[in-house]
DNA sequence: TATTTATCGATATTTTTTTATCGTATAGCA
DNA sequence: TGCTATACGATAAAAAAATATCGATAAATA
């Protein structure tokens, strides 16, 4: 198989390498140089075998007895997702969940930098929330050729969703992170990511209905 | 290994059933009766027969050339989710993203009904945000006992997610709504799901580099 | 009424993901 | 130096999930 060649098919193995990432910092916060599969497997209640596996993705080579290079495997993973450097965003719609966002500082740590907002409240527009300008939706298209952002943030009502949607793919916009419950329709070569919370509520509740123990 | 024994068959499944019920009954307002796989399927990016396979849990028949009965599945899965009555929780840790949860409107579609928001903060406590009193901590093993939630949303600071579980878990809480990027540790009794926002947006970043169409 | 077409549903297959097994390499230590 | 315990890594197996196939059934139409 060749190296350079990833396989993408392992999404569940993306979907755990945040939180990889969140314990391996924590870690080197604190100095420690070296991890093991089983103490990270521990902390994310998985096996770990699991971690292992996960970890070929990322081609770092574990040393018996040791572990893994907690930097080596930092560098790797930010590598693999690019988050090794900023990640310029725009968000659009800065309600309530929109402007929680802004404010939400834990998400700086994946370096995902959110250059601008846009809201059609005519209040809004020209203030700056936690510190991010606030645009009106109807300069979306002529300031993105300035920003340069492939990536928006989508927390629109659900109502508008489909044609802020295409006013995003008309300006450019290559990905978007779609935080409504509507089910955007956009061309193939942009990508899309619907976050769902209530498939986790969901999960949750199945679970407390069947009174189950809990790993991921 | 003594973790869970109890197997739950088909968790995508279940993730699933969320957006399937938010089309259901977006349906259902319009007046329609009857809806085929192969519409709901387009709707969600994927496979008639993957609808049609998470649709034998429900155990609602469908008639060929007419499809499935919305109001049947709606009850259907709202009867598994259990999600046909009001399901009471609170919510600990009143900052942004608490904040902003208590006050998304959309959540309370699946009849999630917060009671009280519990803050250390005593600028916070004693004030409503968005409708929901907001109490101190320290009350709330006693508040706890009154309010019979069985469910917390946490969504305080990392640094204080343990501590807060503990004390919720003491105080009888069986589930637990995790947005904190710590990773909790509870009894096996006890249930968490982990919201991990950082995990659709590496999904997503990954999808972009590599350019690929998004499906699910 | 016969024909056509859409759509389900049972069974089988393929793919993906997780878990198990076991050999191997390495650090620590006598 | 040689022994031992630990943790990785390759391979294999199992489990879970998604997809394919195709016959059956019901509605629409001629």
């Amino acid at each position: 198989m060749d190296r350079n060649v990833f396989k993408i098919d392992k999404l569940p193995t993306v979907r755990r390498l945040p939180a990889y990432l969140h314990i391996l910092r924590q870690l080197a916060r604190c100095d420690e140089k070296f991890v093991s599969s089983a103490f990270l497997a521990e902390k994310l209640n998985i096996e770990p075998i699991l971690v292992r596996k996960d970890f070929e993705l990322t081609r770092v080579a574990g040393t018996p007895r040791v572990g893994y290079s907690i930097s080596g495997l930092i560098a790797s993973i930010e590598e693999f997702l690019g988050w090794g450097e900023d990640l310029d965003a725009i968000l659009v719609g800065v309600g309530q969940l929109g402007a929680s966002i802004l404010g939400y500082r834990e998400l700086m740590d994946f370096r995902l930098r959110i250059l601008a907002g846009f809201d059609s409240d005519p209040e809004k527009v020209g203030t700056a929330v936690h510190g991010v300008p606030v645009f009106a939706v109807t300069r979306l298209e002529e300031l993105l050729g300035r920003l340069r952002a492939r990536l928006a943030i989508l927390t629109v009502p659900s109502a508008d969703a489909q044609n802020i949607t295409d006013l995003l793919v008309s300006s450019g916009i290559r990905g978007i992170w779609n935080y409504t419950s509507e089910n955007i329709v956009v061309p193939a070569d942009v990508i899309t990511q619907k976050e769902d919370l209530a498939s986790g509520l969901a999960v949750l509740c199945v679970k407390m209905s069947r009174n189950m123990p809990s790993p991921l």
